[in-house]
DNA sequence: GCAAAAATAGCACGACCGTTCGTGCGACCG
DNA sequence: CGGTCGCACGAACGGTCGTGCTATTTTTGC
């Protein structure tokens, strides 16, 4: 990797940390070239703008998200398994306050009211989080896991509701049962979407095999 | 009502509708001033220096917010019809983007992880409120409504998630569904909570008049 | 209706904002 | 060895920030 490259991404590195607990808004190119070590100038002319900085922060925060939380999951066997571990690590990722997925969880709040360029990409970055999500819930759906007649993008939407809860009840609240009331909520919801015994399987799963023999 | 108080509570309005759209890290004295056609300094006097500018804005939000909200809820009758009414009301505050209730419910995520005595307001804020789902769902259980096995603290764990996902999904993804989905979790979660038939009624139910004859 | 009090404006300050510019330094290429 | 390029620096710009002072206007109480 290039020097110029390197320094870009320790920039970057210390500026999710920075937007993890200022906001992208927080966000100032003083304190940032502070924080890294550099002039205001020498920082600047790695991104022609502010409002750039702010976005490839954003696209880091992405990066880091998936790193820890979609990938790994993405790794584990199809259907409800692989739900668990987006579940489990994303759950971490709060716990840990890993500044990267918690930025990526955060910045949808503060940008949700804020026309521009920032928020597109956001946008577009959490339309593809539920398609995901959902995805994976699909996949459980074929495999037998889940009730055929289940609701893939309402699946999404309530564990990201579980999940934001958790961070507002784990990092604002600082409750510390936040982590056993998330896990009883992804359960109730799991236990919700299961197939019952009898039922049979998706008329249209794609694989026969079991995850759970 | 003085002249001053009520220049006060204008400033206050414009107040929360900006930190609505901007944070409160983003209220700046001068377009606040611009916006309710003050001098900086005129504007400045009210308060004593932005921080406590931010608190007053917070706590008009949380009065908005229990004015719109809470109040409503506890004026219906107790137990089920007053969480729906809690739901139903919270619900249009975010789909009508009323600035207050939704700036009470945005700051949780913008403050948390900035100390400071915004933030502590703010955690006593949302303390109260998690205590007053979980207070007028207790009261459900008492009415019957509800399993007596059912955890308050949870389900307003619970219902804080579907809302902070429909906000979520409505304001930032800008999702039609949402609202249908919002509702569709919260009657699974009513569903979850209520009492079989067959199950009797909470042995500490302080009314022997059920709501739902 | 007048004096006291409250509310607002005017003005200035130091600090910091994002941004631009000119420059220096080291590495690589011919 | 000379030229070019990538990268970072310091200085400086116009603006805006929050925050003090001091007048001046407006409201209020008797």
């Amino acid at each position: 990797m290039t020097k110029g490259a390197e320094t870009r991404q320790a920039i970057l590195r210390h500026g999710v940390e920075a937007a993890y607990r200022l906001g992208l808004g927080g966000l100032t190119i003083g304190h940032l070239a502070a924080a890294t070590g550099m002039s205001k100038s020498g920082l600047f002319a790695h991104f022609r703008s502010k409002e750039l900085l702010q976005v490839e922060v954003l696209r880091q925060a992405r990066a880091d998200f998936i790193d820890s939380v979609i990938r790994p999951a993405v790794a584990a066997p199809r259907g409800e398994p692989r739900v668990r571990e987006l579940f489990e690590r994303w759950v971490v990722c709060g716990k840990t306050r890993q500044p990267g997925g918690c930025l990526f969880v955060k910045a949808a709040t503060e940008l949700d009211e804020q026309d521009g360029p920032v928020r597109d990409q956001l946008v577009r970055d959490h339309r593809d989080l539920y398609d995901s999500i959902a995805r994976m819930f699909g996949t459980g759906i074929a495999e037998g896991h889940f009730r055929a007649d289940a609701d893939p993008v309402q699946f999404a939407a309530d564990l990201d509701g579980v999940m934001l809860a958790y961070y507002h009840a784990h990092r604002l609240l600082e409750d510390e049962l936040a982590e056993t009331r998330a896990r009883r909520a992804f359960e109730a919801l799991i236990d919700a979407a299961r197939a019952d015994d009898d039922t049979p399987a998706a008329p249209d799963r794609i694989s026969a095999i079991p995850a759970h023999p």
